[in-house]
DNA sequence: ACCTGAACACCGTTCAAGT
DNA sequence: ACCTGAACACCGTTCAAGT
């Protein structure tokens, strides 16, 4: 058969990536399949692939956009209150990223159980997402720098990062062993980064002669 | 056909063991499957079901190697030498780390990118062998925590592997983005060691009025 | 230019039938 | 008691054939 008018070549681009997204909202990347998606949309299987390289790369589209989302949630104005302190907002955007696991958990578990394509050097779309994510962490922690300390308050930013990051990881997939007593993730992050950002101010004061 | 004298069950149950971790350093999570499994061992695929659960029941027992492994590095006594200080031998321990996530890559990503089945609560072996791999680390920590932290000085642990493990995770599947110059997780890993401690004892001295 | 249907080469899992 | 072979219900991906 020939090419179908109902949907030009946008207009199914986009239904495929949405539908992904729905399939992956309702079951996670296990209730994603080609012949799934397509028979979802009255469309034959192999369709997909003149859209999209593989199912791989639809993946990738949609971890593009949980990304995007990601960066929403840590961007909005509640981590980013100029009442509160920087320790404060860090505090929320710990908070916010682990409601986010939790809320969108099969987005969030996809994006770090698909590994990215050997060619990834090249996918620099996907890079650029990813380096977005960690500014906000780094405005919050100007403070705690000089001028002159520019690579260690990168460094400390994605010190924070993925620190949070392997705290609500091991706690989500239930490989992070209870301590006594009501403590979870969350609370060992707010320790973490009062501790962190604690020992920081001290480190740099030392290397800075004093 | 009948029961084959080839192998005792405990034979044929290490048989499929081994080749399956065979397999899994071979290719990764992908290269194993019931089918080539059994054809390698010279079974049909069905014999497999009389002795594992399911697949993921045997990717369970493969992790489980996987951290005893992980265990015996972390136990060693590279990172437990009297003659250096605590945080010398932590810095030792991430290193351990992040080089056993490098040389055992397919069994090290497995470890991760496995979910835990629903019943997990009732794995009581899996969890006993993450909980060990914590012991170590807060056997580093006791000198920064008097006798009445001990609650505080399991999070300080759990905090810390978690993150090293955040730093490792994000670093080896490129979603740690690069700080100019030649930084990588490791030296991350130092730097927050260092201040991470720095920061608990001063925070631990606040609390205990100063 | 694009879509289909069928094909290819795989999966995990189950189970009647056989010894 | 245990193993096989075949079956069931799936996969991702390709591609000649059709419009």
């Amino acid at each position: 058969m020939a090419r179908r008018s109902d949907h030009s070549r946008e207009e199914l681009q986009t239904l495929i990536l949405d539908t992904a997204w729905t399939l992956v909202g309702q079951g996670g990347t296990e209730t994603l399949s080609a012949r799934k998606l397509a028979s979802k949309i009255g469309y034959a299987a192999g369709t997909i692939y003149n859209h999209f390289d593989s199912m791989d790369d639809l993946i990738l589209r949609v971890n593009g956009r949980t990304l995007d989302e990601l960066f929403a949630v840590l961007n909005s104005p509640a981590c980013n209150d100029p009442a509160h302190s920087p320790v404060q907002n860090m505090k929320k955007m710990a908070a916010l990223y682990m409601e986010f696991a939790k809320t969108r958990a099969p987005y969030w578990l996809m994006l770090f159980n698909t590994a990215l394509p050997p060619e990834r050097t090249e996918i620099t779309w996907y890079q650029e997402k990813i380096d977005l994510l960690f500014a906000p962490l780094e405005t919050q922690l100007t403070s705690f720098f000089t001028a002159g300390q520019e690579k260690r308050k990168k460094m400390a930013a994605r010190i924070l990062w993925s620190s949070i990051h392997g705290l609500c990881f091991l706690e989500e997939t239930d490989k992070l062993p209870l301590v006594s007593g009501k403590i979870g993730a969350l609370d060992m992050a707010n320790y973490l980064i009062e501790s962190f950002v604690s020992g920081v101010v001290i480190v740099n004061k030392l290397k800075s002669g004093g």
